[in-house]
DNA sequence: TTTTGTGCAAACGTTTTGCAATTAT
DNA sequence: ATAATTGCAAAACGTTTGCACAAAA
């Protein structure tokens, strides 16, 4: 969990404007551990503000993502791509059933990207490192979607 | 690298029929290691089947996957889907440049699955380990796309 | 022969874009 | 003041779906 704050002064820090819809989206980023998706933090946002539109808030990501803020992970079997604003290397857990995406900060990665980054020569940005399969909940569910 | 005739097999005994198209893509994953997009493999199998459909590509990739045969890696920041007929638990590496994904075997993922799925409880089906960042070519070339 | 798969085209949902109006600086 | 950002609408993109025809079993 970050503070909202290191995520707007980031964006302050590439030359970008703080509005309220940024300050509103990194502030839900940094409180929330539920790997949202853009639609998501769009219809949490429209409560306070409105008319505020999916291209501000695509806007907004695309810019913490590429200021190395904000990790993509990518679809979880529903199609949409989930953001996370914990960018320490961890591994996520997703459910192939009800697609919800967890943290595991439990299990270190730390030697592993070490690893990557010696091998590879690659100028590492972040991972994804997402294991997949039933939760405990839709493995006992008689669960036929 | 796996052979085409597993992949056929697997869609066999599933109780799909195994059709021109179907050995072609199958053909193609076996034979690749570069984590193919649907239309990358839509384009290829175009050269031999003018009259392929995407349709089609989708239909046997889904098919695979549903049949833990093939790994979803999900988009490597150029919002298509890539596929990986290597389930091995490994690490992929993907440039946020030019897009393409390497594997790295030699870094050893079986710990960390075995950790997961002790901690967590989940059926684990597969795993997607995505290190991303920009591979030597795309540093050194004076890359402003 | 029967049932599944194919190809086509249209539909879908997410994401991106163009632009005039607005707002942070 | 001025330059960046917003919201809206429309477009673009990858992916999915419906259905008549073709092909595998």
């Amino acid at each position: 969990m970050i503070s909202a704050e290191i995520l707007t002064d980031a964006l302050k820090k590439a030359g970008m404007r703080i509005t309220p819809q940024r300050i509103a989206i990194c502030r839900l980023l940094s409180q929330t551990d539920s790997h949202p998706t853009a639609a998501m933090l769009y219809d949490e946002i429209r409560r306070e503000y409105p008319t505020i539109s999916l291209a501000t808030v695509y806007n907004t990501l695309d810019a913490l993502v590429g200021l190395g803020m904000v990790n993509v992970l990518g679809s979880a079997g529903d199609g949409k791509v989930h953001f996370d604003a914990d960018i320490s290397p961890h591994v996520n857990l997703a459910c192939t059933h009800c697609h919800k995406i967890i943290d595991l900060p439990s299990v270190r990665m730390s030697r592993i990207e070490s690893e990557v980054s010696q091998i590879s020569n690659y100028a590492l940005q972040g991972a994804r490192i997402l294991y997949y399969g039933l939760c405990p909940q839709c493995q006992t569910i008689n669960n036929q979607k």
